[in-house]
DNA sequence: CAGCATCCCGAGGGATACTG
DNA sequence: CAGTATCCCTCGGGATGCTG
């Protein structure tokens, strides 16, 4: 990575680089949220949507099986009535969520100075 | 953040979570190209331009401003002829990488076993 | 309850041409 | 060399309505 070797510039074209074709996916709107829910325990559709209650539906039911087809959560159907649904994050998941939570502790950590930032870059720019 | 502190879902209405302020910046499509570039060492304009061939210098350029607005690079202008610009990671910038690259990392290593969950939910999925 | 189908919009981003 | 300025188009994602 750092040395150029995983995804190396000059070496992918953009379209196959491994390194995108993961991160592209948890950089979605919605993903980090639902990881971050599921990282603490199993919960079912109409929990996670009263956790993110900006979501539609139609971007959880996406976002999910999104996750799910990366590996990163398991779907299990309770064919209750009515039905149940059970989404929980599997080692996969747990494994990313391990370095992912990181980073967005810092974000968390450092948003003042980002903000900062942004006021110093705005102010020297009105010219 | 895991136990809802920075981010807490039922408590942040999507726009102004402070974490989202900060991921959404990075999770661009070249930005953590750019960061990798730059954590090595510094970079003129057209030495990034090679490095990521894939990007359009309109791409390249806002992609610059905006880590620079965050505060995560430095611009440094050299005024010589024809006119040279250095870019170069902040301490910020580099504070940020740290996680970030352990992420990346994750992303490289586990690029098989993503693809094979796929393969897996694909096949399923052709009922 | 847990979806799927449809319509629709705005932002992100590509291609191309021009400049200090 | 290191940009800026336009045009254009894809596609992520919101809103709404319907089903097993």
């Amino acid at each position: 990575m750092l040395n150029g070797e995983e995804c190396d510039m000059s070496g992918w074209d953009m379209n196959n680089c491994p390194v995108r074709d993961v991160i592209d996916r948890i950089a979605g709107k919605w993903s980090t949220l639902i990881l971050e829910a599921l990282a603490q325990r199993p919960y079912r559709f109409s929990e996670l949507r009263r956790m993110v209650p900006d979501i539609s539906q139609r971007m959880l039911t996406q976002t999910l099986r999104d996750l799910q087809r990366d590996g990163y959560i398991d779907r299990q159907v309770f064919p209750t009535k009515p039905p149940s649904v059970e989404y929980r994050m599997t080692e996969l998941g747990h494994s990313l969520f391990a370095p992912l939570s990181r980073v967005l502790a810092w974000a968390a950590d450092n948003h003042p100075a980002v903000k900062a930032a942004r006021a110093r870059y705005d102010e020297s720019e009105l010219a």
